[in-house]
DNA sequence: CGCGATTTGGTTGTGCACAACTCAATAGTG
DNA sequence: CACTATTGAGTTGTGCACAACCAAATCGCG
C-alpha cells in the first residue's frame, strides 16, 4: 500500500456519511407514514418548536441556505402543511407558518424518536455521551468551516 | 412544549446529518483542486486500493446502488481517470480501472487525510475512540436497516 | 431626497442518494 | 435443450445540497 492513510476503513469521514445515510433510511419508512422526508422533518421539528419563522431564521437553524430551503418549502406548502406569507412591514420577508393539518401532525410523529432510539444506542448514558461528543466536533467543525448560507 | 421528545437539539440524528454536511464541505476545497467531490473520492480510494473491481463490488464497498454509482463511474470516465471494461467471461459484468492519470492522483490526494484530521480531533486517542464508537455504531445500524444494493 | 450597497428570498445548474424499473446475459431446472 | 428465474448494470424520476446568480425591497450616506 503506496499511501496506508488513504484507507478507506480509517477514514472517520465516511463512517460519518454512511452513518448519515443510514439514519436517513432508518427515518424513511417512519416518516414515509407521516408522507414526510427526512429533511423534511426536521423543518417540521422547528416549526413545532416555534411557528412563524422567517425563512432565513429556519435556515440558519437547519443550517440550509435558501437554494435548499425554498423549494422545500415549496413543498410542504403543496402538501398542506405549511403556509407562506409575504411580510406586510418589509415585503423580502416570508414566514412560515404551520396549517391546521402541519399542527395535526405532531401528534402523530411523536413517537418516531423513540422508535428509533432502540436503533441507536444500548442505554442512556453512551446515548448522551455520543451526543455530547458530536455536539462537541460539530461546534469545532462549525467553527472551521463557517456556513454562508 | 407539548413533545419535548422532538426537540431538534436533542436529535442525535440531526447531529450525524449536520457534521456529514460539514465534513464533506471541509472537503470541497482540497478536493476541488484534484478536480474530484467528495462520493468520486471516496471511489477514487477503493480504486486506490485495489484496481478493476465490478461496479457492485464497488458499490458494496461504498455502500451505494448502481443508480448512484453508474452516473458516478461515468463522470470519472469522463475526466479521465478511470476506463470501463465489459467482462469477457460475463458480460454482465463491468470493470472499472485506473488510467494513468487516475493512478497519478492518489500521490497529489495523499496529502488529503492529514489536512482534516486536525480539524476533526485534537489528539489521537479521542479519534480512535470516535472511530470505534461509530464503528459501532454504524454495524448496529446496518444490521438493523439492510441495504439493498 | 437620490442613489449605491446590503439584505432576503428565489432560480438555475450540477451532482449525490434512492426507489422503481428495464434489459441483456447467465444460471438453474425440468 | 428449452424455459424460467436470477443477476448485473443501467435508466428514470424525485428530492436534497450547494454554488452562482438574480430581482426586489430596504437601508444608509451624501
Amino acid at each position: 500500500m503506496a499511501h496506508p492513510q488513504l484507507q478507506l476503513d480509517h477514514q472517520l469521514c465516511f463512517l460519518f456519511h454512511r452513518i448519515s445515510r443510514d439514519l436517513t433510511a432508518a427515518y424513511r419508512p417512519l416518516l414515509a407514514d407521516l408522507g414526510l422526508t427526512y429533511p423534511q422533518y426536521l423543518a417540521m421539528l422547528v416549526l413545532w418548536e416555534r411557528d412563524g419563522p422567517g425563512v432565513g431564521e429556519l435556515g440558519d437553524r437547519l443550517c440550509l441556505d435558501s437554494g435548499t430551503l425554498s423549494p422545500l418549502v415549496r413543498r410542504l406548502e403543496a402538501a398542506g402543511l405549511v403556509r407562506r406569507q409575504r411580510g406586510a412591514a418589509d415585503e423580502r420577508r416570508v414566514t412560515v407558518h404551520l396549517t391546521e393539518a402541519g399542527r395535526a401532525l405532531e401528534e402523530r410523529a411523536a413517537g418516531v424518536p423513540q422508535q428509533l432510539a432502540a436503533t441507536l444506542v444500548d442505554d442512556l448514558p453512551s446515548y448522551q455521551a455520543l451526543h455530547a461528543e458530536l455536539t462537541a466536533l460539530a461546534q469545532r467543525l462549525e467553527a472551521s468551516t463557517p456556513r454562508s448560507a
